[in-house]
DNA sequence: TTGGAAAGTCAACAAGGCTGACATATGCTG
DNA sequence: CAGCATATGTCAGCCTTGTTGACTTTCCAA
């Protein structure tokens, strides 16, 4: 696994981007890339009581407005109890509506109030204008392929269950 | 900002790919490959008592070896104390050896161990197959567009400390 | 030689994951 | 209708990993 042979040339193509320090480079690049793209919103979250967590559940409730609380700690992969504590303050703030379902009563579909929507603006703004530098500066051809090398290294299921949500919805 | 106006026509070239849509298809993206980027050594992880900041510790004492502790934090984006808490069980499992300076008798010198050595690449090999196959399936061009957009959208400042690490060392 | 700065360590606290157990309301099936 | 399954909420307690504050040791420069 780690012999460093995987840069082999196979039938005359050049695989030299699978060598072990390209791919570790790669992983390095997603670690401090990841950390460039939470760093916005977080210096925003931190000024109120807010984390990361907060976030991640107000985007969702908007992309997927109306989703059930189960839709939703699926996307996130994390378990009830922990978004549970997390929507319990959003509901508990005003920024998030939890409406009893119409054909199904035990479900709860999750809306995002005027403030929630203000917030989900503030911090979405800020996340996008680093994404859209990064885009601007390595132009669409990049992007392409930036989009693509993210698809592949996806959670097939977490991300499944999102796709369904917003094919569905 | 939010105005979904992004996708202006400048100059005769489409800026198709700059829509809100678009970029906040690229934030999705991010976080989705993120758990997928990290769910192999997780698992790995999750069997011994160690969690990813362990992870992180042992990746970049591997490729920097010698590193001091204020290298490192500077890298990682944590506080010393932070920091000082995993590399003290690293230390005391035997994973991690911490030599005192010689020119300097304040600063420690961080190496990995032969049995550190042995779990970065149990990490490592897990982490690298993820990202092997999802370079194999889009090929060398779409990598190439991968790491520039990545590129453009690290913290800076800790990506320079670890460039300028490597480059010293 | 002495005071400030730097490196590292210890203690205590908070956020946000987790499991387990349990309550409630609702839906569905025999 | 009875009983089981499902969706949600809650309490308690644990772990990892971030934080700040206080402290020691060491180095360096005035």
């Amino acid at each position: 696994m780690s012999d460093g042979r995987t840069a082999q040339v196979h039938g005359g193509e050049s695989l030299l981007f699978l060598t072990d320090e390209q791919l570790r480079q790669g992983i390095e690049a997603m670690f401090f890339a990841y950390r460039g793209f939470t760093a916005d919103p977080d210096r925003i979250l931190a000024e109120m009581a807010y984390g990361r967590a907060h976030h991640r559940a107000i985007h969702f409730i908007n992309r997927a407005p109306g989703t059930t609380v189960n839709n939703l700690l699926v996307i996130l992969g994390v378990t009830k109890q922990s978004l549970n504590r997390v929507l319990r303050t959003l509901v508990a703030d005003g920024l998030v509506e939890s409406r009893v379902g119409t054909s199904d009563k035990r479900e709860r579909h999750l809306f995002l109030t005027e403030a929630g929507k203000a917030l989900e603006s503030q911090l979405s703004d800020a996340q996008r204008a680093r994404m859209r530098a990064a885009f601007r500066k390595t132009g669409p051809e990049a992007v392409a392929g930036f989009k693509q090398v993210l698809e592949a290294m996806m959670d097939t299921d977490m991300h499944h269950a999102y796709v369904n949500l917003r094919d569905g919805g």
